[in-house]
DNA sequence: AAGTCGTGGATACCTTACATCTACGTTAGA
DNA sequence: TCTAACGTAGATGTAAGGTATCCACGACTT
C-alpha cells in the first residue's frame, strides 16, 4: 500500500498557496521551482485540485493558481479526495463466494465481515484527514520560512 | 493507493482457521481449493502469517496451518502488518527541503506538518484494525456457512 | 495581434505487485 | 529405514499502475 507522490506536491502547493498573502495567482512554473518538481507532471495534478474546485487556474499572462475557498474552508482530504481518489484501499473480491466452501447467495445478504472491518477503518483513516483544515498546517510553518515566502510572493510572483 | 489481495486471502484464511473446530491443521491445498485461489501464491501469504507468528506451521503428512494463540488473542490489524507491512502509505520525500523555496536545516528541527497529519491518520487506521478480534469476526459469519464449515473440517480436513 | 499560460490527450518508461515453477529440508507413517 | 506429503525459499516471468514528458489547442492579458 502505498500513496502516490502527487498527494505530497499537491498538499505542499496548496499549502504555499494558503501561505501566500495576496489573490495574485501563482503560476505553475514558480509552485514546480520553489519545491524542485517537475513542471509538466505537477501540472496534471494542480489540473486534478483545480477540477475538485479547490484551485481557481487564470489563464493568460501573469496568471496561475490561487485557492478557490478561504484555507479554513479547504481539509487534507479535500486533497487526498482530488488527487487519489476517495476509493478504499481494500477492494473486497468476494473470494467467500468462490470455490469449494463457497457461501451461498442467500448467505450473503449482509456485507463481509472482513469488509466491513476495513471500511470503518477507511472511514477512521478520513475523518482524521477530514479533521485539518490548510489555515491550521500555516500555522505549524516555522515563522521564519513563512515570513520568508510572504516576502517572495508578495510583490513579484515570477521569481 | 491499493491494498494487495493478499490481504483479503490472508484474513479469510485465518477466519476460516479460527472458524475450524480441532487441533487439526488445514494443508494450503484445502485452505486454496476452498477459495478457489491459486495454491503456490497463497503459499507465499501462509508463509507471512507463520513468520509472523500468527500461523503454526506443521510439516509432513497430515500437516498444514493452525492458529498460533486463541483467535481471540489476533487482530485484523496482526494479519495486515504480517503480509502488507506496518509501514505508512505516506513517504515524506521532504520536498520542503528541495528548489528554489528550500527550508533551511535549522527550520526543519519539527517533523514537516504535512507528514505529521499523515501519520495520525495512519494511527487512526492502525487503531480502528487493531479493535478487532478474529473470533468476534467468526460471530459475524452466518450460521448455516459455519456449520457447514465445522462439519466440513472436523473429521476429514482433506475433502 | 501576439505572447503567456492552463488544458487535455497521447505516449513511453519503470517500479511494484502478481503469479508460477523448481529445488530443498523436514516430518509422520509404513 | 524409507518414502511420500508438506512447508520453505529463491529465481523468474508477467501485468498493471504510477511516473514523466511532449505537443496541439484554447483562453486571456497586454
Amino acid at each position: 500500500m502505498k500513496l502516490s507522490e502527487g498527494v505530497e506536491w499537491g498538499l505542499h502547493c496548496a499549502l504555499l498557496l494558503a501561505e501566500a498573502p495576496a489573490r495574485v495567482p501563482l503560476p505553475r512554473r514558480v509552485l514546480a521551482e520553489h519545491y524542485g518538481l517537475p513542471e509538466a507532471y505537477l501540472a496534471k495534478h494542480l489540473q486534478a485540485l483545480a477540477r475538485a474546485g479547490l484551485l481557481h487556474a487564470t489563464p493568460g499572462p501573469s496568471g496561475g493558481f490561487r485557492l478557490a475557498r478561504p484555507a479554513g474552508e479547504i481539509t487534507v482530504l479535500d486533497v487526498l479526495d482530488a488527487i487519489e481518489g476517495a476509493a478504499s484501499p481494500f477492494i473486497c473480491q468476494e473470494i467467500r463466494q468462490q470455490g469449494t466452501g463457497a457461501a451461498r447467495p442467500e448467505e450473503c445478504t449482509r456485507p463481509c465481515a472482513i469488509a466491513s472491518v476495513m471500511v470503518r477503518a477507511h472511514q477512521a483513516w478520513r475523518e482524521s484527514l477530514r479533521a485539518v483544515t490548510l489555515d491550521q498546517l500555516v500555522k505549524r510553518v516555522p515563522q521564519t520560512l513563512r515570513k520568508r515566502n510572504r516576502a517572495k510572493f508578495a510583490s513579484n510572483p515570477s521569481t
